[in-house]
Order: structure tokens, then sequence, then C-alpha cells
RNA sequence: GGGCGUGUAGCAUAGCUGGAUAAUGCAUCGGCCUCCUAAGCCGAAGACCGCGGGUUCAAAUCCUGCCGCGCCCGCCA
């Protein structure tokens, strides 16, 4: 707890002097309480005693009497040899409630740091529908734009168009040379596209790039590989024309993603295709310098590499970034890609699954080479399925695009058995924010490098600790707002109010809730500074809890007349969870 | 074989820049709607923190060796 400590570590500091401890050390074993029940800071004394030959017992205990007088403080103790200190509730009311805790906004532009963060995520290859799987990056590389958003810096999202290559071309020469009868025939028991896709590009066309994949693999298929091969190399030294023909070709299946992803709400400021890099000389002269390096190397055929294990890289330590032919690989793209982006932002963040590891590590390490700074990066394990890896070829895949509906179907079945007086239009309305946020938090909520297994029970689960929970106690605190309202009151008033805090009575409940709010903006730094969205997502669940507890013992609305305090900490939760919620993309619906 | 990651109650997870009695949800058992939305609240029970060593006043956390699982080790993207 920030607030508190900047409080009161002049005072711990002086009292440590006192007792002749020098440096300071200690600020950094000063750290939140394990258990908030013995207080909010804690600091283990063992070490300071060691250093002193005092029994830490009694050196805990000498601190405490020395700092017990500052207002800030509400109680502390010495216990086994650990200082506990617990802010005084009344002061914290005081803190929180005069603007000392920043709402932030996720979704606008209120920049308070000033600080440019270009955040490249998804970018996947335009070849077919998001899966749950695939989705991950979306999911984790949104959450990471709106809490960097939240937090108050000035974020570029970014998707990165492979618009060149094998996968491409692929599908442009299938969408050349097949006609759709030709498509089904190939494609002769696999599952039709869901008709309730039909139309999608995503889903549609990527039939056509199926059934190209499934000829590729028949006999007699040199003709093929051939003009494959020949748009390849094309599209490799930057034949427009062929470009154009690829653009035409994945552009529907793109803008067809793009909708599903538009659905969970995520969006994107720019989009850099990879062949910008191919066009404009950049990537030539890239490989120019790079085979001027000391650790350059070349193969028979001209090919060219850098041997990384010159620089400590364990493993396969070439790393190739020219072609026989001269052409350049996906990778070095990237490292040109990579020194574009460094001129247009502070930072760099780019979310990658976990098979990207080592391409990362490359990448970083030629950007050192090259004189540049690294980007950071979030990596993410894949997700299962229950029956094993998600694969289209086997069907074993769920569509983002259908657990979404199925989401809002199940939530619309729970809206209409609790609130049977709602209209269908709003039962629709709230389900789809219900769905969507719950289908983003499942995801959101589990550590980044932690591979998990997709069950649908689990990814449609509405109850504690899932994005209705949240929603929820931020439908509670609107309702009471309106209440407020309803009877007469100022709300507006109220909230701007000055109230003698040190004069209240604090229950349980709000005593509870102040503390989460009070750590709300560490929270928040920690997950934006340490790449870890679930650490957000965990404090906006223990916010909702906490709202929960203090709704319980706080009534808010007693005949009538708002109790001003209540309201003013009821009105503050309620713009932490709202403005949280569309940190990690909960929608904050007003009722549900 | 090498590199990286992961292993925590029946299940799913948090905690991993070392600190106290290991936290949360689901499932299980019990209680709460004449009172601001019960998608809620209160309580009970449930853990050799994968296994073995080591460092430390203190280890789920750090080091090390095993074991299980995942990903990667293309002149593919």
């Amino acid at each position: 707890m920030k607030l508190l400590r900047d409080e009161i570590e002049q005072l711990i500091g002086q009292a440590l002097v006192k007792a002749g401890i020098s440096g300071d050390n200690w600020r950094q074993m000063l750290a939140p309480s394990r258990d908030t029940s013995q207080g909010d800071l804690s600091l283990p004394c063992f070490p300071l005693a060691k250093q002193l030959s005092r029994n830490p017992v009694e050196l805990a205990q000498s601190i405490a009497d020395e700092i017990s007088s500052n207002p800030a403080i509400g109680e502390v103790s010495a216990v086994g040899g650990y200082l506990n200190i617990k802010a005084n509730v009344n002061w914290l009311a005081q803190q929180v409630l005069s603007g000392k805790v920043r709402i932030g906004d996720a979704l606008g532009t209120m920049n308070s740091t000033g600080r440019k963060v270009l955040i490249e995520h998804t970018s996947a290859n335009p070849n077919g529908p998001f899966h749950v799987g695939r989705a991950r990056n979306a999911i984790l590389g949104d959450s990471l734009v709106r809490l960097h958003r939240l937090f108050g810096n000035e974020v570029r999202a970014e998707y990165y168009v492979d618009d060149m290559g094998k996968q491409v071309a692929v599908l442009a020469w299938a969408l050349a040379n097949l006609s759709k009868e030709q498509v089904e025939q190939t494609l002769v028991g696999r599952d039709p596209v869901n008709p309730r896709w039909s139309g999608k590009a995503d889903h549609e066309t990527v039939r056509w790039y199926q059934a190209a994949q499934k000829m590729r693999e028949g006999e007699n298929t040199q003709a093929i590989e051939d003009e494959i091969g020949r748009l390849v190399h094309a599209s490799e030294h930057g034949d427009q024309d062929v470009l154009d023909q690829f653009e035409s070709a994945y552009q529907p299946v793109l803008d067809g993603m793009l909708t599903t992803l538009s659905r969970l709400g995520i969006d994107f400021d720019t989009f850099t295709k990879e062949s910008k890099f191919v066009i404009d000389g950049d990537v030539a002269k890239l490989m120019q310098r790079l085979s001027e390096m000391e650790i350059y190397g070349e193969a028979d055929n001209g090919a060219g590499y850098l041997d990384l294990g010159q620089r400590g890289l364990k493993g396969k330590t070439e790393f190739f970034f020219r072609r026989g032919d001269g052409s350049s690989l996906y990778a070095t793209r990237d490292i040109a890609y990579h020194m574009w982006k460094w001129q247009q932002s502070d930072d760099l963040i780019n979310v990658l699954g976990e098979d990207h590891k080592l391409q990362g590590k490359q990448v970083a390490m030629a950007l050192t080479e090259l004189g540049e700074r690294v980007p950071e990066v979030l990596f993410y394990s894949f997700i299962k399925l229950p029956e094993g890896k998600m694969s289209t070829r086997k069907g074993n895949v769920v569509f983002m695009d259908d657990l979404l509906e199925e989401a809002q179907a199940q939530a619309a079945t729970i809206v209409r058995e609790l609130r049977p007086d709602y209209s269908e239009e709003k039962v629709m309305e709230i389900a789809e924010a219900v769905g969507v946020s719950a289908v983003r938090f499942n995801i959101i909520k589990v550590s980044p490098d932690k591979g998990f297994t997709f069950r649908w029970e689990e990814a449609l689960a509405f109850e504690a600790g899932s994005a209705p929970f949240i929603m929820y106690s931020h439908t509670r605190a609107h309702s009471v707002m309106l209440r407020c309202i309803e009877a007469g009151a100022d709300v507006d008033s109220i909230i701007a109010s000055e109230i003698d805090y040190s004069q209240q009575e604090m229950p349980t409940g709000i005593v509870e809730l102040l503390r989460t709010i009070a750590r709300h903006n560490d929270i928040l730094d920690k997950a934006v500074n340490m790449r870890k969205p679930h650490l957000f997502a965990a404090q906006l669940l223990d916010l909702a809890n906490a709202y929960n507890g203090f709704y319980r013992d706080c009534h808010i609305l007693v005949e009538g007349v708002p109790n001003p305090l209540y309201l003013q900490v009821s009105e503050l939760a309620r713009n932490l969870l709202k403005a949280g919620m569309q940190g990690v993309g909960i929608i904050p619906i007003e009722q549900m």
C-alpha cells in the first residue's frame, strides 16, 4: 500500500536510525502484509536485529513504540519479530476520498505518464477464423493495451499483417485456380461451414486454403508447388502485382477475423504490412548491414546467417536471415519491422505464443548486435482442449465465433430465469455483455505462461470468480446511486462535500473496501509494468468482493436519506470498478 | 539430446524480486431474501506446495539433481 508507505516510511527510517540501523535496505523488506488481518504493511525485523545483535521481538517492539503516534497509523504491533502496521481507517478514508486514488480511463487518452507505448499483438495470419487458442493472443494483447491506457500511457495498438510468404500464396493460388465445386469435392468428409457463419469470409474463404493444402498433400503436385513457389518468390521480391493479388485474397478473411475481435471489444489503431519493409528497401539495407557483422557467416549456396553462438546462444547457433536466392526470411523482416517501430515509440511490447520464444530471442540478439533496443515480450502458452491440441485439420477446435454465440445463449437463459420481467431485447443485450466479458475474463485471469485446457463449463461459468460477479457488484453500486437520486438526493454535491472523516464510525465492510481501494493503483502499476494482466483481474475480483461486504454492512440509503460517507465510498468504488472492468475488457453494464 | 516454460486441496487457479497460520473459485456440507438487485452474503470441511538434496534466523518462492507435462531446436511463417 503505497499510500501508507509514503506516509510512514520516513518515520520508520528515523526510528531505525535511532535504533542504530544505517542504510535503507530495510525499505524493500517493508512489504504488504501477507494476511491483511494483521496489518497493511509489515517489516520483518530479523536481519535488522541480527545486524544489531538484538532480539528481533524486542527491536520490533521498540520501533512500534516509536511510531505509534502518527495519525496515519491505526495500529502497530510487534508480533514474533514482525512489525505490523495497520493504517488508521479514518485517515485512509480521508486519503482515498480526496483524490489520492487514480481512477484512469482505459478507453480514452487521459495520459498522465507521457510515455508512448506501441503494443503489437494478434498479428495472426489471415487464413481462417479465430479459434480459442489463437484468440488468447488478442485477449491478452488487448487487455495490455487497455491496462496501459488505464495506467496513463499513450498506447498504439498494432496488427502486423503477414501479407507475403507461403501461407498467403497458397490462399491466393487456391482462389485463382479452384472453383467452389472443386473445393467442396476436395473437402468431402470435413465438417461443412456452420450455417450461422455462411458468408463470413474467414469461415467461407478458408475452405479454399484448406482444399489447396489437402491437394498439396496428394500426388503430382509439382505444377502447383511451382506456381506457389513462383508467387512466394515474387512477393518476397516486392512484385506489386502479386502483392495486390495476395491482398485481395486475404483482406476479406482478415476483415472476417476482425469482426470476431470487434465483438470481443478488440480493435487496432494501425495495421502494418510485412511487405512494406521489402518494398521500401529497409530489408535490403538491413541484410547488407548484417552481412558486414563480425559474426556473419555464409553457407555454400550464399545463404547468410549470424552466428549467435559467439554471443552465448546455446543450441542451434546459426540464425539465417537471407536465403540462398538472396531473398529475406520472416525473421529478417521482423528485425526491420522492429527498427521501424523504435522510431515511433518509447517502449515496444509484443504479445507472442510460446512457440516464438526462440525466434524472439534471435531477433532480440540481432537487434542488440545492431545497436538497437530490445522489445518487451509477453509470451503465453497455448490453450488445449480436453481431447488434446487444437487443430483445425482434425476438427479439434472451438471457434471464437461459436464460443461467443454459446456464451450469449447461456447467459440469456440465466437472465430470463433471474429477471422474468425484462424484455427480450434487454435480455439479449445483457446476455451479450455477460457472454463477451466472461469469455475474456476466463482467459485473462490466468497467468499467461500457464498452459490451460479449455472447458465449456469453465468458459461459461457465471459465478463468483468470473466476470459476471464483478459486473454484478458494479450494477449494485449503480443501482444504489440511482436510488439515491430517486429519493431526491443531490448525489453530486454529496460526493463533493467535505466530511470530517475522523468522526465516522467504520464497520468491517467499509474498512476492507477502503483497504482494497488503497491497493488498487499499486496493483495496476505491477500488472502493467510486469506485464501480468491477471494480477489486475484478481484485484477486480477483490474489489467486487470487498464492495459486496461493504454493501452488506453499510446501508447507503436509510429511510430515503443517503449516508454521505457511504455514498462517497460507493461512488468511488463504482468508478474504480467501471474503469477497471474496461481495463480488462469487461463491459460495465448498469443493470443485470 | 539441448534450450525455455510448467507441476500448489477432488477440480481449476493465485502467491514465485525468500518472511508469520499457503489465498481464491468450483464441487461437498450447513445457515441467510417482510431491509439499497440472492449472478449475492456468512460458516464448515478439504494441501507430504511433483520427489530428493543444498543455501538461510526463515523456502511454495533461491540453487542443484531427478520425474511428469507443454513448447521450440527449418535457407517455413
